[in-house]
DNA sequence: CCAATCTTGGAACGGCATTCCAGTCATGTC
DNA sequence: GACATGACTGGAATGCCGTTCCAAGATTGG
C-alpha cells in the first residue's frame, strides 16, 4: 500500500509521469496512432521499458492521460470572454474541433475512451463546458440533459469525421492538396449508379466546395435552433 | 491482369471471402474487437493463414468488408413503408443505432473506415439513405449537404457513443446490470467538485433515469427542427 | 557509512499480423 | 488416361509489439 513518506522523490529531473504523456503526445502527434509504441518511447526518453512501466500502468493508460491532457487544454474556457451563450457553445466546440484538427488521433482516441470509462474526467469536463452555456442560453431545467448530450455527441462525432477526413487531405502526399483531394472523390461521387444513388450524385459538387468549419458550425447551429425552439426561452 | 477464364473456380466449397468475413463478424460479435485474431479465424475455419491471405488482403481489408456489409443490412429501406420523410429519417437513424448496439465493434470501425477511405461504399450509403429523405422533406436545395452532412455525422457519433456506453453495461459482470451501472457513474458525477462541475452534478440524477434510444433520438429531432425551421417548406 | 527503498534499463516472453513456400487438387489439353 | 497448369491451401518462419522480470544503480534515513 505504498507508504507516502511525503518526500520529493525525484532524484534527477530525469524521468516523469508528465514527460512520459508529453513524450507520446509529441510521438502521436509525429508518427500517428500507430506510431506510438513503447519501443519509440523509450528511444525517444533515453531508457528503457521498466522505467515507463514504473509510472505508467500500461499503454491504455497512457493513452488515457494523453487525451485527457489534450482535451483539457481544448475545453478550457478562455478567460475575459463573456460572451453570450451561443457563441461560447460555438467556441467549445471549435476548441474541439481544431485540438481534433490539430492531433488527429484524438478521434479515434475519444470514442475509444468514453466508451471505456464514463467516469473518467474526459467526458464531464466536456460536459460541463457545453452544459454551462445550455443552462444560460435559458433552456429548461429538464431539457438541460438532453440539450447538452445532443450538442456533445454532434460534436465529438463531427469533429472526429471532420479531421479524420482533413488528414488524409493532408497525408496524400507533396504533390497533392486539398482541392485536387476533393475534386478525386467530388467526382467519384458523381459516377455512382444515378438510380442507387441519385441524391449523392446531385450534391457532389457541393463537396468540392464547401468549407469544413462551416460545415461544421452550421450543424452545431442546427442544434442550437432546434433546442431553443422547443419552448425556451431565447436568451441568445 | 487476372486472366479470367469465366470458370467457376470453386472446387470445393470449402472457403470463400464471403465465409471469412461472415466468421469475422461473428468472432467480433461473440469475443470482440480484439477477439479477431487470424489464429483464431484460422481455427474457427480449420484452415492456415495462407488460405485466408488468399482471400483478403490484410485484416484492414477484412475489418472494412465486415462494416460495410454490416453497415448495408442497417441502412436498407425497408420496402413497402413510405413514411413521411421525418419518420424514414427516424428509421434510418435506428437502424443504425441498433446495428451499433448489436455490433459494438461498428462504434470505433466506422470512425475508422470513414476516415480511411470516403471513397469507399460505406459513407455514402448512409448519406444517401439520410439524403434522400432529406430532399423529400421538402429542404431547398443549397442546404441539402449541410442538412445531411450534419444528420449524418449526429446519428454515427451519438450512435457510436450511446452504444459504447450500452456495452460497458453488458459487460460488467452478471452480477452487476445496467441500473446498477448508472447509478455508480451518476453517484460518482454528483460528487464531482461543486465549483468546477456545478452542471454536471446539477444532471447527475438524470443519468440515472434516461432512456437511450429516447436520448438519441432527441438529438435527431433537435437537427431536423433545426433543418425545417431555417424557411424550409413543412412536408413532415 | 550502511541498509532500505525507490527507480532504472536491458533481456526475455508470448502473441500478433504477415510472408514464404512446398504442396494439393480440379480442370483443360492431347 | 496421363499430364501440365494454375487456383488454392496450410504449416513454418519472421519481425514487431506490449508486457514482465530482474539485477543493478541511485537516493535517502538512521
Amino acid at each position: 500500500m505504498a507508504a507516502r513518506t511525503g518526500r520529493s522523490p525525484r532524484r534527477t529531473e530525469s524521468l516523469s509521469r508528465e514527460r512520459i504523456v508529453e513524450a507520446a503526445v509529441e510521438l502521436l502527434d509525429s508518427v500517428g496512432e500507430g506510431g506510438l509504441t513503447f519501443r519509440a518511447l523509450t528511444e525517444r526518453l533515453a531508457t528503457g521499458p521498466g522505467a515507463i512501466y514504473w509510472h505508467v500502468a500500461n499503454k491504455g493508460e497512457l493513452l488515457g492521460a494523453a487525451t485527457e491532457g489534450v482535451v483539457a487544454e481544448a475545453v478550457a474556457v478562455k478567460p475575459g470572454s463573456a460572451d453570450a451563450p451561443r457563441e461560447e457553445i460555438r467556441a467549445v466546440a471549435f476548441g474541439l474541433f481544431d485540438a481534433i484538427a490539430e492531433h488527429p488521433w484524438l478521434a479515434t482516441q475519444l470514442s475509444a475512451q468514453l466508451s471505456r470509462s464514463p467516469l473518467g474526467m474526459v467526458t464531464p469536463r466536456i460536459f460541463e463546458s457545453i452544459g454551462r452555456q445550455v443552462r444560460a442560453l435559458g433552456v429548461p431545467e429538464d431539457g438541460w440533459f438532453a440539450a447538452t448530450s445532443a450538442l456533445m455527441h454532434y460534436i465529438l462525432g463531427a469533429a472526429g469525421q471532420h479531421a479524420a477526413n482533413a488528414a488524409i487531405g493532408r497525408d496524400l502526399g507533396p504533390g497533392v492538396d486539398r482541392g485536387s483531394y476533393l475534386d478525386s472523390v467530388s467526382t467519384a461521387w458523381a459516377q455512382l449508379d444515378p438510380d442507387e444513388y441519385s441524391f449523392t450524385r446531385a450534391v457532389a459538387g457541393r463537396l468540392r466546395e464547401h468549407d469544413d468549419r462551416e460545415q461544421f458550425l452550421a450543424g452545431v447551429d442546427f442544434i442550437l435552433t432546434g433546442i431553443t425552439s422547443r419552448g425556451a426561452t431565447a436568451t441568445g
